[in-house]
DNA sequence: CACCAAAAGCGAAACGATTCGTTTGTACGG
DNA sequence: CCGTACAAACGAATCGTTTCGCTTTTGGTG
């Protein structure tokens, strides 16, 4: 593999020299052309681990999510990636599969890896144990979806309580009054807003809680598929039904169709996420839909922000859902 | 930030010493101690940096793929990270979107990148392309999913042929001699594949091939969508219709839905990888279920082998689809 | 207690770029 | 023809590790 040294002697001008052209700094044509011409003959490459010491940077940014199987991360990671790159950045995951062990462990091996920044959907970790691990470091990190609360630094998130509250009226106003909710586990920050948002939409259309309708667990498949055993054995099983989640939408929905209950006459139903999935049943089945490509595109955008040594005060913006169909 | 120097300095040992400490050598037990508090005190982390450079590699393997919003690459990355973790290395994607320029320019990112590995889903890049791209880096390269057809190395597939005949033939068993397949496109190594094997099967079967019945298009939800379209309008509609991607079969189903077409007594459909969602239809949708998280331990095992130094001749595994229900 | 092999420690030379301060080269006006 | 000003080229130091060849220390044995 032929170094800088290498092209410097074909070239026959300096080391600075041949270093100067390749970082777009001003050469004479004579040693330009000179410099092209040695740099094809050689196949030259500049070594990326040279300039990283050299510069103490990787141009290489963390994104440290709980899953990657749902939709809704993929096209968010796919997001971050497209508009990182376009800056020069690329992109290194780390999935921690709700593990909290791995949450901790791969966050520390991101960062003992030389990431340059972190996008991050946090989960188990809390304020102190986050700044233990990333103090020393002092890279920008913007989390997204959630956020560990004390911590101190950009986010993007998307207004739950908001969607949730709309998505919830829309079932109230339907007529529905027994409405029952099947959500994460209540120490994930989403799934407590998303519950926050229900029961105000409760509370606000003067309809009582009744905790027997609350079903919180993990955000998967089987929560929604037992949520639906659940209700359904209660005395008074709900009329409606509102989920938080893709994976738990599509459980309960399963569970639904094998039971033979009818959508929506039997048991109305209001989903999260799963918008083509959703839309693509008879009737539509209603949904809240994130705006998964602008998260990706802000928490980019804060970030490189934060890289090209912007130094404001933390930033959080709260973006809007759509409810699908209109 | 603290180096080795410091360390070397503070727990008077030579910075070899510490260096053969932190790299599990052996070092006598005061020194160790010693060692252990000075890292404590400093709180050092060796430099990745630095380590990349003299030792010329980074414990990074790139991916390479066309998309990441599908179900069916979320599970295949999430799966490859989670083993190449393992064995300490870490993830780094990027994402072409099925742009042709993007897998190029994508491509030389990572490699000028310093990635030890490269994980490819290959679309567009021809053999000369790829092998100018990589040659002169000699870094191991696992194909998944797809192949460009000559290069020569290792490759995780799946058997798409056989697994479309026995889709196939299950619709013609069930009575079914008009066939409907909507495909990718032609250009594209599964698409190839997938259609190879719906003709097999229908000619095994003495059906005769009618041309106005492939469709074939981008993996995208508007193909399906309007494949339906286009099929309920052929002079006599096919009975049946088989899909080979997880979008184009939502957007068939979508279309049929819409149009009250039913689903199956009107038109049976025969998806592709939408496993969770088409279990959840009633009656459920029967699917091509491909092994997504063989396919990422498969890639990534070969991957470490390689870089461990194996050195055989390259080894295409072809992993066996579930028809979804059985 | 002396000897020897094995173990551990040491210092210096890489790895391949960037960068800073200095020297060389070029062009132009007086 | 000389002096000056400015651009370009240069050389050397540096980033923080790993590793190699050698010296010193250690601990077991006769």
């Amino acid at each position: 593999m032929a170094t800088i040294k290498d092209v410097a002697r074909v070239a026959g001008v300096s080391i600075s020299t041949i270093s100067k052209y390749m970082n777009g700094g001003n050469v004479r044509p004579d040693n330009a052309q000179a410099i092209r011409e040695a740099i094809a003959a050689l196949d030259y490459r500049a070594n990326p681990f040279a300039r990283n010491l050299k510069i103490q940077r990787s141009r290489s940014i963390g994104v440290l999510l709980p899953d990657m199987a749902a939709p809704f991360y993929g096209t968010v990671v796919m997001s971050l990636d497209k508009t990182l790159r376009e800056h020069g950045y690329h992109t290194q995951i780390s999935v921690y599969g709700s593990n909290y062990g791995l949450e901790r462990d791969n966050l520390r091996f991101l960062i003992t890896n030389g990431i340059d920044g972190l996008v991050y959907i946090p989960e188990d970790l809390s304020c102190d144990e986050f700044y233990e691990l990333t103090a020393s470091i002092g890279i920008p990190t913007v989390q997204i979806d959630r956020i560990i609360p004390g911590v101190a630094g950009d986010a993007v998130l998307v207004d739950n309580g908001e969607a949730v509250y709309q998505a919830v009226s829309r079932l109230i106003e339907k007529g529905h009054s027994r409405i029952a909710i099947i959500t994460g586990p209540k120490s994930v920050f989403t799934a407590k807003e998303r519950l926050g948002g229900y029961l105000r939409a409760l509370s606000d259309h003067g309809i009582l809680f009744d905790d027997e309708l609350v079903i919180s667990d993990q955000n998967a498949f089987a929560t929604g598929y037992r949520g639906c055993e659940t209700l359904l054995a209660l005395d008074e099983p709900p009329t409606a039904v509102f989920t938080t989640n893709y994976d738990i939408t599509i459980g309960l929905v399963t569970a639904a169709r094998e039971r033979g209950v009818r959508i929506p006459e039997d048991m109305d139903i209001f989903g999260f996420d799963c918008v083509e999935v959703c839309a693509m049943m008879r009737p539509p089945l209603p949904v809240v839909h994130q705006p998964e490509q602008e998260i990706g595109q802000t928490a980019a955008a804060y970030l490189i922000e934060r890289l090209n040594g912007y130094d404001g005060p933390p930033r959080t913006t709260r973006l809007k859902c759509r409810l699908a169909p209109e």
